[in-house]
This record gives structure tokens, C-alpha cells and sequence, in this order.
DNA sequence: GTCAACCAAATTGTCGACAATAAAGATGAA
DNA sequence: TTCATCTTTATTGTCGACAATTTGGTTGAC
């Protein structure tokens, strides 16, 4: 691997980890002197960010780490309800029975982590995060796959606080992920990608009005 | 504007319009001596171009220009059929009266065209594309039109021959356009939906016959 | 003749130095 | 004080040279 590829992935983690939060100014002679890199490569590294839409970079000026406005949120959370419900319905034909089963035992580790701690903290992210991502991996659709995991759950990372589908409403997210799989081991695709639409259009609405409640009150 | 950024779209160009074919290797001594840069810029443009999926590295090794397999073709037809579903639904919710009535036109010079040419060469590729980007227009979501128009459409255009949808059946394709637009014309967002999502459908069962019949051959 | 190891040439990867630009601060006039 | 202009400084953009690696060919042994 080279130099260039190796900092591409460094400072890739490090803006999905929120070590480098949105519209951070990237400095090249501070991260190469930081990764050991002269800024040959750690330039190389930033335009190929810059091509996924990571970072964005101003001519003679600098690059910053893209930020997602209020506006765009909405609009991702679109293509979100388009993609993952044709996932959905993909993941119905095609997921594995077994993989199937371990969905139903990670909904109900949800359940009980829910019950546990008063559905505070756990499963308004990494838990809502992991089950939308195993639904997409059983599309067994790669450009799917890429399209979802390598690119929009990036920017969900980044602003999870602001996108979980289960934000603010643990135990309805959690019924619906449970109608959801249901309809995966019925291999009913259509019922699949319709429950999971509403699921995220949900989230869309959700998150529309907590914005608005914003906008008021600024 | 950079040099980087200039040779950046200069090679995009020559990848969509065809003058650098599929699976052609991308020396960085021909490039830099052809666009008379020296090969910094030139490798920043290619990481870039890596970043948005339009050329694939290997590492030590070098360049080539992306290649689409039947079988990812086949996958971006689950993936168009999603979107540009979405931005159908959306066109009938945002896509103003007078760019309606500019899609009826087009049609109308779509069926006059099919009319002379026995539907030989021209509504097989530019006529279709041009319906289809339209639309994604109309959908007033700049994430979907980036997705869409920006990505997708560029493989779409080098693969144009086995992509277009109107692909060996132009009055049908044409008719499937009318009744579409007949739907967002009515603003009933879900039928324009439904009947875009039916549309790609056709064309991606078409392309998986032909290609089945490809593989048969060989 | 076939296969393996080796070698050489061409290509890619990395670096440090220099040029060009933009942003911040200093200077001065109104 | 405030605004405009100039200057300085820090940062980004570009280049040519050098190092590292792959690949294709060549040589030699079996």
C-alpha cells in the first residue's frame, strides 16, 4: 500500500470518528508533519476525498471537512427511504437464512438493552446504525452496498445524534425494525420494502420537525 | 481555477464522451506531455477521478478507466430503478408547470423522430437520456440529482449502447414516457413513482435477456 | 522445449524547493 | 473612529529530480 492510500484512510477514519469535526480546516503542513508524510501524498490523499465528497476544498485557501445543513439532511434522508427500501426488498430474496436469524437475535439484544437503560443512550445509534447496515449487506447488491455503506453512512456517522432513525423514539423504531425482519423471513419483499420506506420516512418527518423547532426558536 | 481541477475535467470528459474507452490504461507521461502539465497535477486529477469511481488504481501498476461487468450493470439497474423512482415522485410534488409542459414537448419531438427513422438510432440513446435527466431535474433534490446526474449518468453515458432504456424497443419506451408524464402532470406523485420504477424495470429484464443470450454464445 | 530465476527498462511513488495566491494585519487618510 | 489600500506572511499550487516497485524479457538449467 502506499503512502497516499494509507493517509486517504487515516484521514478518513478520522472525520467518521468525529476526530476531525465538520468544517474543520485541513492543514497540509500540519497533517503531513502529523502522519510522518511530506504533502506530496497527504495531497493526493485529500483530492481523493475531495472525489467522494468528504472534504471540500477551496482554490488557494484550503480544505475543510464537508458540513451537512439542515436542507441536505432532509434531502439525504430521500435518498436514504429510496436505497434502503430497494435493499430491503433485495435483502428478502437474498439473505441468507442464518443471517436472517441473527438479525432477530440482535433485535432482541436491542429489546432488552431498551428495557435496561430506559432506551437512553445505545439504541438511539450504534444499534439503529448496525441494523440498517446488515439489511444492506443481505441485498447482496455491491453498487447498493457501496453506494449505502461506503458513502451515505459516513455522513450518517458524522451526524448520527442528528439522523438515527430512532432518535427521540427508541421503542417505536425498535417495533418497526421487529415488522421489519418479519417480513424479510416471510421473503415478502414488497411488505419489506414498504415497511422500511415508512420506517425512514418516519425518521424524515422526525427530524423535520425538530429542525423547524430550530429554526424557531433562532 | 487549479491546473489539477482543469485536467480533472478534461479527463472526465474524454471518460464520458468515449475518446478514453473502458479498461484503457492512463499513463501519467502521455497524460501530463498531452495537457502540458507536469505529472503533480496530473496525479492529483487521477486521485480524484479515483475518488468518484471513475478510474480504478493499482497500485505500482497503473491506471485504467473503469469497467462496468454485466453483472454491476445489472445491480445499477436495482439502483436507478430506486432513484430516479424517488426523483419521479418528488418531480410530481416540485417540477414547475412550464418545465412540464417542456417534457410533453420533447416527447412530442420523440415521436416524431421514431415516426421518420423507424426508431433506428436516435431515441435509442440521446432522446431517452435526455427524458430521464430531465426529470431528475424536476426533482428539486440536489442530493439525488448529484447521485444521479452526477454519478450514475456518466456510466450511464459510456455505457449508453447497453443502458439506454428505449435499448430495441423505442415505441414502447416512448409510450411508458408519455403515460409518466401524464402522471406528474396530474401531481399524483405515487403513480409517477410506480410508473418510472415499472419503466427501468423493463429495460433492466430487457438487458438481463439480452445478456443471458450473450452468455449462451460464448 | 519448458520452466524457473534473474535482470533491465519503464512506470509509478515520494520528496524538497520554488512560485503563486489569498487572508490577515499595518498604515494612512478622511 | 472607520474605511480603503497596501504589505506582509502563511498557505496552497507546481515542478523536476530521485527512489521504489512492477513487468516483460532474457538467460540458463533441466
Amino acid at each position: 500500500m502506499t503512502l497516499a492510500d494509507r493517509v486517504f484512510e487515516q484521514i478518513q477514519n478520522a472525520i467518521v470518528h468525529g476526530e476531525l469535526s465538520p468544517g474543520q480546516k485541513i492543514g497540509e503542513a500540519e497533517l503531513s508533519t502529523m502522519f510522518g508524510v511530506s504533502r506530496g501524498p497527504l495531497r493526493e490523499a485529500i483530492r481523493r476525498l475531495e472525489g467522494r465528497g468528504l472534504v471540500v476544498r477551496k482554490p488557494h485557501s484550503g480544505t475543510t471537512v464537508v458540513e451537512v445543513s439542515a436542507d441536505e439532511l432532509v434531502q439525504l434522508y430521500y435518498v436514504r427511504e429510496a436505497l434502503e427500501g430497494m435493499a430491503c426488498r433485495l435483502a428478502a430474496q437474498n439473505m441468507p437464512d442464518e443471517e436472517i436469524a441473527e438479525l432477530q437475535a440482535l433485535l432482541e439484544q436491542h429489546q432488552l438493552q431498551i428495557e435496561k437503560d430506559q432506551g437512553q443512550s445505545y439504541y438511539q445509534s450504534e444499534g439503529d446504525f448496525d441494523f440498517h447496515y446488515r439489511i444492506v449487506q443481505g441485498s447482496r447488491n455491491e453498487k447498493l452496498k457501496h453506494m449505502l455503506c461506503g458513502d451515505l453512512y459516513h455522513l450518517v456517522r458524522m451526524y448520527r445524534y442528528r439522523f438515527s432513525s430512532a432518535r427521540g423514539r427508541p421503542q417505536k423504531a425498535l417495533a418497526e425494525h421487529l415488522r421489519i425482519v418479519e417480513a424479510i423471513a416471510d421473503r415478502d419483499g414488497e411488505l419489506a420494502e414498504l415497511l422500511m420506506r415508512r420506517h425512514i420516512a418516519a425518521s424524515r418527518r422526525n427530524a423535520e420537525k425538530r429542525l423547524q423547532i430550530d429554526n424557531l426558536t433562532t
